[in-house]
RNA sequence: GGCCAGGUAGCUCAGGUGGUAGAGCGCAGCCCUGAAAAGGCUGGCGUCGGGGGUUCAACUCCCUCCCUGGCCA
């Protein structure tokens, strides 16, 4: 009875080197790279997203990027089901999947899944989202303890997106949100998973993300995102990103291209942080301690992936 | 050198008829079930520029010194 196949999850926040990691995993492996950034799906956003180059593509097969119209939008599950379609597809071939990137809620939609819930209604969300901006969100509150106070009761009254899907998910399925979830999940199955962890030094991780937010303006940011906002308009989803918001203030003459490179430095740092509480929580990770460009974790990373090879050549071994 | 404004949390600043101080941001911790590079919650932080005086009590009033900015010489 062979065992399932490896697949290696490579996460971490921004800026520790996932790229690099999973790159050194992949060719000593014959893997394949699987993206979970969620911004680095869409086409044509590409100094702000700091996507593999076109040289590290050509070394390594790499999926999910650069797939979306930016003119659209992905969501969790949307990602879920295209990220385990290439799972399937990669493990069909044999090959070793390798899935990178710092996107938690598209991680834990792909290994773990999400519940059954409806899709999104925009109309509905809309009307929402418009009675939140006159009456304030304690009033969607209010809406959600009458559908489904256990929901209300967990998620605060001034978290107006988490209101609004709650709320949504109510109505559109005719049933309370925290029902359904007793339902369960469902998990990826067929594939033993092995988590490998970046957790560099916070004041390292914050100096290399200082200078990385900065060299994205030296390379042309907002002359890239200038050519977005005039293709796909200042709504296009992708344009709230990192580096973009910021970008788009200072085309629109908010701010000064010193504070907004301060700006797009600060907004990274508090992503990366907000990523190391969520991947902490993430269970059975093996943590490195340092960047994954750095050869001693790619080495760790290799020897960790080693080790949990099937032990079907034990067999030749005898 | 004179006049004016100011020196309060790491930063930007609010405040007080005298009862040892606040807000935003930062920073730290946390939450997260189809917008997640989004959104939200919680927390510590101060010798209130130095010294002296008045007072039961001074960050607040008085004197003095230092520093910063502006204006005038």
């Amino acid at each position: 009875m062979p065992s399932d196949p490896l697949l290696v999850v490579v996460l971490g926040p921004t800026g520790s080197g996932k790229t690099a990691l999973s790159l050194a995993l992949a060719e000593h492996f014959r893997g394949e790279i699987v993206n979970c950034d969620s911004v680095a799906m869409y086409r044509e956003f590409e100094i702000g997203t700091a996507k593999p180059s076109p040289a590290e593509r050509a070394r390594v097969p790499h999926h999910l990027l650069d797939f979306a119209d930016p003119a659209g939008d992905i969501t969790a599950g949307d990602y879920a089901r295209l990220a385990r379609a290439a799972l399937q597809e990669i493990k069909s071939r044999g090959v070793l999947p390798i899935v990178a990137g710092g996107t938690g809620l598209y991680l834990r939609a792909l290994l773990e899944g999400l519940f059954a819930g409806p899709p999104r209604s925009e109309a509905l969300r809309e009307r929402l989202r418009q009675r939140a901006e006159e009456k304030g969100s304690l009033y969607l509150h209010r809406i959600l303890g009458r559908v489904d106070s256990a929901a209300a009761a967990n998620i605060h009254a001034n978290d107006t997106p988490k209101l609004v899907r709650a709320i949504e998910v109510c109505l559109a399925s005719q049933n309370r949100m925290t029902e359904m979830w007793k339902q369960g999940r469902d998990p990826l199955q067929g594939f033993r998973i092995v988590r490998l962890g970046l957790d560099p030094e916070r004041i390292a991780l914050y100096q290399r993300i200082n200078h990385r937010a900065q060299s994205m303006f030296d390379a042309g940011l907002v002359e890239e995102t200038r050519t977005l906002l005039e293709k796909y308009g200042e709504a296009a989803r992708p344009l709230a990103a990192l580096g973009y918001t910021q970008a788009v203030a200072l085309i629109r003459g908010e701010i000064d291209l010193k504070t907004a490179v301060q700006a797009a430095q600060q907004a990274h740092r508090n992503y990366a942080k907000r990523q190391m509480t969520w991947f902490r929580r993430e269970p059975n990770v093996a943590w490195l301690v340092g960047f994954g460009d750095d050869t001693r974790m790619q080495s760790d990373a290799i020897r960790k992936v080693a080790d949990m090879q099937p032990p079907t050549y034990g067999l030749a071994r005898i």
